[in-house]
DNA sequence: GCCGGGGTCAGCCGATCGGATGACCCGCCG
DNA sequence: CGGCGGGTCATCCGATCGGCTGACCCCGGC
């Protein structure tokens, strides 16, 4: 998969096309690395995926609309195996980098890593070797060390309700249960992020990227 | 200062290295761009533009560490009128595009545009002339038609501690005022921002990005 | 010199929240 | 089959919030 003769097939995916340009602009330069599709959204990555026969996905995160990065990823390792997927993104918080993670993604990298870090990145990737930035790694052993609370997807749906600045009537409306249990929710959601206060668990969710 | 024998003299400023070299391997391609300076932080934008003597600083607003893209914006059209100040981000919130365009910046264009608009978006930095990204000029028009409300100092002080989680009495010792001062403010505050409740006024703020 | 905006403070009151406790149901796993 | 985690619901109560009204001060512009 490595072979010097072979450069390495890629595909590229981000949805801010200067960045992309850039990338592609910069991976051209590389003599090993043939990149052999562009995706500015999920689905198109998923597609090219699907019948390039690449080495690497070169994926961000952020997509804006359509599906994220994590879902391109789960679906583009569920279908090519051989295919491996590189995350390229600019945050390096839990929540992203976990889902990331068990959706299938090889390796996690930092937009603020060296260049030289990513080529490097590129080709333990298309090898299947894992690569992730110090920061990152850094966050995986801190969470294996103290298991992060992980919040439930009935959790989740209050959370979201309550990011829009709902009452607990209105959220308990919303979701079609009573109010009683939007407050017991709420209790273990405060409990798990770590705040006493609906401002706070709001402010925690959109800092932790919780939510979409 | 367009002068077809004299490429533009251009500074690069962003914090993500990949994207750095990204954009600096597509702009290498430009014979009439020539790249004399990177930076990866404000403070190194600064001190790269007061001693190169360079037509366009292309940058990003969100900067990681040290002062932000604004500041540095602010710094470097003050001291080198003649250098122009072409912002090259993410985000289209009306938060970022009006403190960019007070703080002097000649155009705005997002990442997301494509890259044959970048290099025009740079000529016309140059020239100073001002080149906006439609999404971004949309903003602008709206903004005229209904000015829109605007935090003041303290309110973004509450703003800021309430982001935080705190209640009313954390709030009012935090800033030394009283509860009812507080009360007050955050009455103001809902008003401005549309809504009724403290967790819908911190998820407000965290998407339009009024605070840090 | 008056007016308005920004900041500060007070008191009142109904609605809501936060915390604690106890309980039931269901599906899954050992 | 028994336990356990997740989801649901109820009740109670003190603390807090949100909305309202009215007031004072300072400063800068007309």
């Amino acid at each position: 998969m490595n072979d010097p003769a072979k450069p390495i097939r890629l595909i590229l995916c981000d949805d801010h096309a200067v960045v992309r340009a850039g990338l592609l602009a910069l991976l051209d330069s590389a003599p090993d690395v043939d990149v052999v599709g562009e995706a500015g959204t999920g689905e198109e990555a998923v597609a090219l995926a699907a019948k390039l026969n690449a080495d690497v996905v070169l994926m961000d995160l952020q997509l804006g609309a359509g599906i994220d990065g994590v879902e391109a990823t789960r679906r583009i390792t569920a279908e090519r195996p051989d295919t491996h997927v590189l995350v390229l993104t600019t945050y390096d918080t839990d929540a992203d980098i976990t889902r990331a993670i068990e959706a299938g993604a090889t390796g996690y990298l930092l937009k603020a890593e060296r260049p030289d870090e990513l080529f490097a990145a590129i080709h333990a990737a298309a090898e299947g070797r894992t690569a992730l930035s110090p920061p990152v790694a850094g966050r995986v052993m801190a969470r294996m060390r103290s298991p992060q609370p992980t919040l439930t997807d009935r959790e989740r749906d209050i959370l979201a309700q309550l990011a829009q600045g709902l009452g607990n009537r209105d959220i308990a409306r919303a979701l079609f249960i009573s109010e009683a249990t939007v407050k017991t929710h709420l209790g273990r959601i405060y409990d798990k992020l770590g705040v006493d206060t609906r401002a706070g668990a709001v402010a925690v969710a959109k800092e932790q990227r919780l939510l979409g």
